[in-house]
DNA sequence: TCTAACTTTGCAACCCAGTTGCAACAACTT
DNA sequence: AAGTTGTTGCAACTGGGTTGCAAAGTTAGA
């Protein structure tokens, strides 16, 4: 069922290579964000560089968001279908303090904000920590 | 002067040894965020771990906070009078994407914001990017 | 005052995420 | 087939952050 993965590709411009369509593959699968750390471990045989050249190539395109959550690695999500990682379509991150999971909250939009204008404003990053439902029990 | 120097530390339970009067002082001096490595540059004589144990005591007694905002290296900045580290002492921060600076909005509250009751809410971080006033020209 | 306990400092080494150079390899082009 | 281009694997490196340990400094008790 390669089929999906490829059209998701090559809808982003990007060349299906094998590689490619595993991460793809493990990405559409995932419920959190993952870092490429982990995404190593997943592939415990794919090289470091690939994978890092995969994200970056897949972030270029379009096809994931990079979110720097604050726990030291950089987590990838897959953009929704509608996403141009435009302004508007910047929304709110959600990392777990223990699980270190990071949730995508799509359904909400990072809150305006004006600032003085001695600064103009270009993007926002908004990162809520807390306790994932998983790990409240 | 360094009676003022004496009186904050002393304030916040901190022994005024000559290494904290110092980091002190350039803190005091800034009117941005100052990473590790600046402040090993500012002194090229000191020891970068002494200079990260300095920093770490100052943030665990709440003398300045830190920040992470993204560009890689975590900053940090003399907390207000009035600053407990609570979270409603938050304040958005200010990234310039042209000089790397990094500005304290205190008069900024970061917004609320309502997650679905799924998430416990701990701490929020949010860094607004763009162009500070000096680079704008 | 002398000494023991504790704190701070300096140095070195280490960890780890991220990144790059380069050569081998694969895929397309003419 | 030969040339061109893009992709991969390996190794090495960078830089921020962190820790272990012993020396130096400080504080407090006998
Ligand atoms: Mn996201
Ligand atoms: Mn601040
Ligand atoms: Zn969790
Ligand atoms: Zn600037």
């Amino acid at each position: 069922m390669g089929t999906e993965i490829d059209n998701k590709l090559h809808s982003k411009d990007i060349k299906p290579t094998a590689m490619r369509q595993l991460v793809l593959q493990v990405l559409t699968e995932q419920k959190t964000a993952i870092s490429l750390p982990e995404l190593e471990r997943k592939f415990e045989k794919a090289d470091k560089a690939t994978l890092y050249r995969t994200l970056k190539t897949f972030e270029k395109h379009k096809l994931i968001h990079s979110i720097d959550d604050g726990s030291g690695t950089v987590k990838y999500a897959l953009c929704q279908d509608t996403c141009e990682c435009q302004p508007e379509d910047l929304h709110v991150h959600f990392l777990c303090a223990k699980c270190n999971q990071t949730f995508c909250l799509n359904d909400f939009p990072i809150p305006q904000i004006n600032l003085p204008s001695s600064f103009s404003l270009e993007s926002v990053n908004m990162v809520v920590k807390g306790v994932c439902s998983n790990c409240m029990i």
